[in-house]
DNA sequence: ATGCTAACCTGCGCGC
DNA sequence: TGCGCGCAGGTTAGCA
């Protein structure tokens, strides 16, 4: 599910339910994560929740001793409910909030992650992280220096997050669409202006994406249980063998990649138009 | 250093 | 109706 749109906007979604509650206690019902939940993770308990923030597709919930630092991975969700509200398979986590609500962690996969970043710390995950694709750090020059002699392929090169965090398969793909490049370009070999179409591309599509609501796919909500619309906005992505929305063309997908790379052959040339 | 692959899991849709 | 297969929004470790 969550690229960063979807976790900008479970964070927005938190925020009015979470912010100067206290974690009054906690059940872990299956600490089998992506990485074991953190035993520090019990001194969140009895804390009072200061801010939230994200960084990459990393949600981070401050208290005065530290962070609780969530990943919903590939199928995870984290959702405001009432007490009363009938326990769920797959429901991991559980805070039991001062005023009575519960947040619950509900991941199928359980790829996500439920650790602890003790306060004045920075957590080893968010070490090595490249810029955030929404701020100014993130410019053709950027990528430009960081592609330079790479062989991989664009879209690759993209979804690294090394080179910029929180752009994943949705994303990557889209914004490859309306940058015109095609997704087995080898980096390296992208000229600064066409760098530049891109940037503008990734920071408009997350933004739109995160207007919407996010990327409902199949089970993306938010913390209030909506669904989000962005998926009515896709040109390529899962449209494999559909007309391209601009040109009518099939919508192709990348032959020899691991996972899906839709893209439209004729808006997306892998070498310029003469 | 670079760049692929396997691995972590469950659920769903499809073809037979 | 049921079953096996392939695939799914992410990311890291490990190997060539």
């Amino acid at each position: 599910m969550p690229e960063l749109p979807e976790v900008e906007t479970t964070k927005r979604g938190l925020e009015p339910h979470l912010i100067d509650r206290i974690i009054r206690a906690q059940t872990i019902r299956n600490p089998n994560l992506r990485w074991p939940v953190d035993a520090e993770c019990a001194q969140l308990t009895g804390r009072k929740i200061g801010a939230l923030s994200r960084r990459a597709k990393y949600l981070l919930v401050e208290t005065e001793i530290g962070s609780a630092l969530w990943h919903l991975g590939m199928s995870g969700s984290l959702r405001i409910v009432s007490a009363a509200h009938a326990l769920r398979t797959h429901d991991h986590i559980i805070w039991h909030l001062s005023d009575g609500a519960q947040l619950r962690f509900h991941d199928p996969r359980r790829f996500g992650c439920y650790l602890f970043q003790a306060k004045g710390t920075q957590h080893p995950l968010l070490t090595h992280l490249g810029p955030e694709p929404l701020s100014d750090d993130f410019s053709a020059r950027w990528l430009a220096s960081a592609a330079k002699n790479k062989r991989v392929n664009v879209k690759a090169f993209i979804m690294d997050q090394r080179v910029v965090v929180g752009v994943g398969n949705i994303y990557a793909a889209e914004s490859l669409f309306l940058a015109g490049i095609h997704p087995a370009k080898a980096a390296g070999e992208i000229s600064l202006p066409r760098w530049q179409k891109l940037v503008s591309a990734i920071k408009e599509r997350l933004s739109l994406s995160i207007n919407r609501g996010g990327t409902t796919l199949r089970d993306f909500v938010d913390p209030d249980g909506e669904p989000g619309y962005f998926a009515q906005e896709l040109w390529v992505y899962g449209r494999e063998g559909e007309a391209c929305k601009r040109c009518m063309s099939v919508i192709k997908s990348l032959p020899d990649a691991a996972r899906q790379s839709n893209y439209c052959p004729k808006c997306q040339r892998l070498r310029l138009k003469k």
